[in-house]
RNA sequence: GGAGCUGUGGUGUAGCGGUUAACAUGCCGGCCUGUCACGCCGGAGAUCGCGGGUUCAAUUCCCGUCAGCUCCGCCA
C-alpha cells in the first residue's frame, strides 16, 4: 500500500462514488443533479440550482467571484454588476462559510481564464438568484486541505474540521470500508447480530466504564470491552456464523492507536477449522484492498509461531518490511573470555545479536545512547561490535579469539561498516530488548506493500509478577491447545493457546482464538487463573451453564476498525478517521463530556460524591 | 502512575530579563470587470494558558497548575 498523501489516493476517480444504485429493496430517488465539484464543461449550457457554503470570495468592484463548496468539490460562481443590482449587493454581502443557494447557468470559461488546479475549472456559474440561507460567523481556522492547526481548537469545532474536505474523504473511506465488509461477510454466509451496550462487569481484562443502574441502587451495568461472552453465546445459540461492526469501550489511558470507544470487526463461527476462518479474513482484507486502493494483496499471509516471532524479531507483532533478524549467538559467545555473556549463559540464558547494516560509524557517543536505551528497556546491558574493512572496532573485541569473532561475523553475516549489538541474560528479556532495538534502527524508508502475517500458538497464560499469579494471555475463554492438556496444572506458562493475531507491518489489527467449548475445561482454566469456584459461579454461571447444553465447538477473530481505516488513510492517530475523537484524557472538547451532573440524578441513583475527590485530597 | 514536548492578536509563527511585543494570514472599511491563496490603500485586534516565586523590572528565569500531543506503565 503506498504511503502517498490521503488526497492523491483517495481522489482517483470512482472510489467514492457519491450515489449508488439503491440496492433491493432500497427507494431509487432518481436521478440526482450534479454537485459543485462534479461540473464538467459538458455540463456547459445547463440551468440547474445548487447548494453549499461559501468557501472564499474575490471582489474585484464590479465583478465577483465566488468559490462554492459542498461534499463533492467547488465551483466558481460569478456576479457582474452589470447585471441585477440587487443580486449583486445581495452577493456582495456574502462572507466565509454562508450557506447559500443559487440558480444560474452553466457557462464554458475562455480558455485563458480556465482553472487547471480546479477539476470544474473549465466552467463557472453565471447566477441568476442567490438567496442566503444562513450567515455564518468568521470561523476559527480556514475550512481547507493541509491544515496546519492546535489539534484542541480543531476538536472543540469539529463540525467546521469536518467541513474539511479530506475530513469528508476520512468519513467516505471509512463508510465504504464498512460497506465491503458487511457485503463481504454476508456473502460468506455471516448474520450482523447486535449485542448489548449495557451489560455485566467481569474480572480480568481492562477497567470497565461503569453505568450506575437506576432500578437496582448500587447495582451497575458495565459497557462492554467486546462482545466476547454474548457472540460466544450466539454459537451456543446455533447461529454458526456471526458478525458486527461493535463499538467496545475500554477505561484504559490511551494513545494515538487507542480511544476509550473503538470499534471491532466482531466475528465468530462454528464448526470452523482455523484454516477456513483464516482464508475468510484473508479475503476480506484483499477485497478491502483492491476495493479501496485498487491493490492486489498476495495470500496467503505468512505464519510465525509466537515463539518464533519472539526469538526472530523480539515481539509478537513483527514488521516484516525490512529484515534485522535477531540472531541467537549463544554458541560462540561461550567460547570467549567476556565473563556478562558467560554468565548469562551459565545461568541458562542467551546471548542475542542484532545487525544494524552500516550503522559501524556510530560515534562513541550514539553508541553510549543504545546502550542507555537498553538498559532503560531492562537489559543488564548492551555490547557492541563494529566490522571494519581490517578486523573489529570494540570494547569487547579483546574476550574474542580472532577465530572467534570471524565466526561471529559470519553468523551474523556481518560486511564491514555494520554495527552488532548484543544483549546477554535472560532469553526472552534479551529478545524484547533487541526487539525494541530493532524498530529503532528500523530503516528510514521502507517498501510501500503491505506484509501480512498470523502469529500464531500463543502462550495460553503468561505470569504476572506483581501479583504473582497468572494471568490469561488472550482473554480466559481461550482454548488450550489439546495436546498442550495435560501440562495445564503441572507447567501452566508452557501450555500453548489456540489464539493468534494478526499484524500488518508491526501493527497488531486484531486478535482471535478457538474457545473452550466443554464446561470442563473452562473450570480447569479458572481454576488456574485464581478465579475461584464461588466467584466463577457468580459471575460467569452463565456461559458455563450454556457450555453445558451441547455448545458447538467455535471460534472466532475482532479486528480494529479504526486502526485499519487509519491505515488506508495513512493517518497516524485513529482520532483523524473517528467523526468525533476524544482526547488523551478522555475528554471530549466539543460537547465538554465527561460532565458533572445534577444532584437530583445522582440521588436517582443513590449516589453520592465524595467532594473531596475533586480536590484530589482524601474525605473527610 | 511516570517522562518529554507545546501553550504569544481569530489563526499560524517570531521574539526577548527593560521592545511601542514583530511577521504572515484572517477580520473590518475603501478602491478595483477575469480573479481563482486576486491585487492595492487604510484600520481594528494580545492582561504573552493560569497561579506563585526570584528580580529594581518577568511574556522571557524558577516552582506549581491546567489543557493538548507523544511515549513508558496500563490496554484479558
Amino acid at each position: 500500500m503506498p504511503r502517498a498523501g490521503l488526497a492523491e489516493r483517495l481522489q482517483r476517480e470512482g472510489l467514492l462514488p457519491r450515489r449508488q444504485e439503491a440496492t433491493a429493496g432500497g427507494t431509487a430517488e432518481g436521478a440526482e443533479p450534479p454537485g459543485c465539484g462534479e461540473l464538467r464543461a459538458g455540463d456547459a449550457g445547463k440551468e440547474l440550482a445548487l447548494r453549499g457554503w461559501v468557501q472564499r470570495r474575490r471582489d474585484h468592484g464590479g465583478l465577483l467571484f465566488v468559490d462554492l463548496r459542498d461534499r463533492t468539490g467547488l465551483v466558481q460562481l460569478v456576479f457582474n454588476s452589470e447585471g441585477d443590482r440587487e443580486l449583486f449587493a445581495l452577493a456582495e454581502s456574502l462572507r466565509s462559510e454562508y450557506v447559500i443557494a443559487v440558480r444560474g447557468k452553466v457557462l464554458r470559461r475562455d480558455p485563458d481564464q480556465r482553472n487547471p488546479a480546479l477539476k470544474t475549472g473549465e466552467i463557472e456559474i453565471q447566477v441568476a438568484h442567490l438567496e442566503i440561507l444562513n450567515r455564518s460567523k468568521t470561523p476559527p481556522f480556514y475550512i481547507e486541505d493541509g491544515l496546519h492547526v492546535d489539534e484542541n481548537l480543531r476538536l472543540r469545532y469539529r463540525y467546521l474540521d469536518l467541513r474539511r474536505p479530506e475530513n469528508y474523504r476520512r468519513l467516505a473511506l471509512r463508510h465504504r470500508a464498512v460497506k465491503l465488509i458487511r457485503d463481504y461477510l454476508d456473502g460468506c454466509g455471516f448474520l450482523e447480530i447486535e449485542t448489548p451496550a449495557l451489560t455485566r462487569s467481569t474480572p480480568e481484562g481492562a477497567r470497565d466504564y461503569l453505568v450506575p443502574s437506576r432500578s437496582s441502587p448500587g447495582s451497575f451495568y458495565a459497557l462492554p470491552q467486546s462482545p466476547q461472552l454474548f457472540k460466544q453465546l450466539l454459537m451456543v445459540g446455533g447461529v454458526e456464523r456471526y458478525f458486527q461492526i461493535a463499538r467496545c469501550f475500554r477505561d484504559e489511558d490511551l494513545r494515538a492507536d487507542r480511544q476509550p470507544e473503538f470499534t471491532q470487526i466482531d466475528i465468530e463461527a462454528s464448526f470452523m477449522e482455523r484454516e477456513r476462518l483464516f482464508a475468510i479474513m484473508e479475503g476480506m482484507m484483499a477485497l478491502l484492498y483492491s476495493g479501496l486502493l485498487g491493490y492486489e494483496l498476495p495470500r496467503p499471509f505468512l505464519r510465525l509461531t509466537y515463539r518464533e516471532a519472539m526469538e526472530r524479531y523480539g515481539t509478537d507483532k513483527p514488521d516484516l518490511r525490512f529484515g534485522m533478524e535477531l540472531i541467537d549467538c549463544s554458541e560462540p559467545a561461550r567460547e570467549s573470555e567476556f565473563k556478562v555473556f558467560r554468565s548469562a549463559l551459565e545461568a541458562g540464558g542467551a546471548v542475542k545479536a542484532l545487525r544494524a547494516p552500516g550503522k559501524g560509524g556510530y560515534s562513541r557517543r550514539e553508541l553510549d545512547e543504545l546502550v542507555a536505551l537498553a538498559v532503560g528497556w531492562g537489559a543488564g546491558g548492551l555490547a557492541w561490535l563494529i566490522r571494519e574493512e581490517q578486523g573489529w572496532r570494540s570494547p569487547i573485541a579483546k574476550f574474542f579469539s580472532p577465530a572467534l569473532l570471524e565466526k561471529i561475523g559470519e553468523l551474523a553475516g556481518a560486511v564491514p561498516g555494520d554495527l552488532l549489538l548484543f544483549a546477554a541474560g535472560d532469553r526472552s528479556l534479551c529478545n524484547e530488548v533487541l526487539g525494541r532495538m530493532r524498530l529503532h534502527l528500523a530503516p528510514e524508508s521502507l517498501p510501500a506493500e503491505p506484509h501480512f502475517l498470523w502469529v500464531v500458538d500463543f502462550p495460553l497464560f503468561e505470569y504476572d509478577p506483581l501479583e504473582k499469579r497468572l494471568t490469561p494471555a488472550h482473554h480466559p475463554f481461550t482454548a488450550p491447545r489439546e495436546e498442550d492438556l495435560p501440562l495445564l496444572e503441572s507447567e501452566p506458562l508452557a501450555v500453548r493457546s489456540q489464539a493468534y493475531d494478526l499484524v500488518l507491518n508491526g501493527v497488531e489489527l486484531g486478535s482471535g482464538s478457538n474457545r473452550i467449548h466443554r464446561r470442563e475445561i473452562q473450570w480447569r482454566i479458572f481454576r488456574e487463573l485464581g478465579i475461584s469456584e464461588d466467584e466463577a459461579m457468580e459471575k460467569f454461571s452463565f456461559l458455563l451453564e450454556a457450555l453445558e447444553y451441547g455448545a458447538p465447538p467455535h471460534g472466532g477473530i475482532a479486528l480494529g476498525l479504526d486502526r485499519l481505516v487509519a491505515l488506508f488513510t495513512g493517518d497516524e492517530s485513529i482520532r483523524q478517521v473517528i467523526a468525533f475523537p476524544k482526547t488523551a484524557a478522555g475528554s471530549c472538547l466539543l460537547t465538554g463530556a465527561p460532565a458533572e451532573v445534577a444532584p437530583q440524578q445522582l440521588q436517582e441513583l443513590g449516589l453520592s460524591i465524595k467532594s473531596a475527590l475533586k480536590d484530589g485530597g482524601p474525605d473527610r
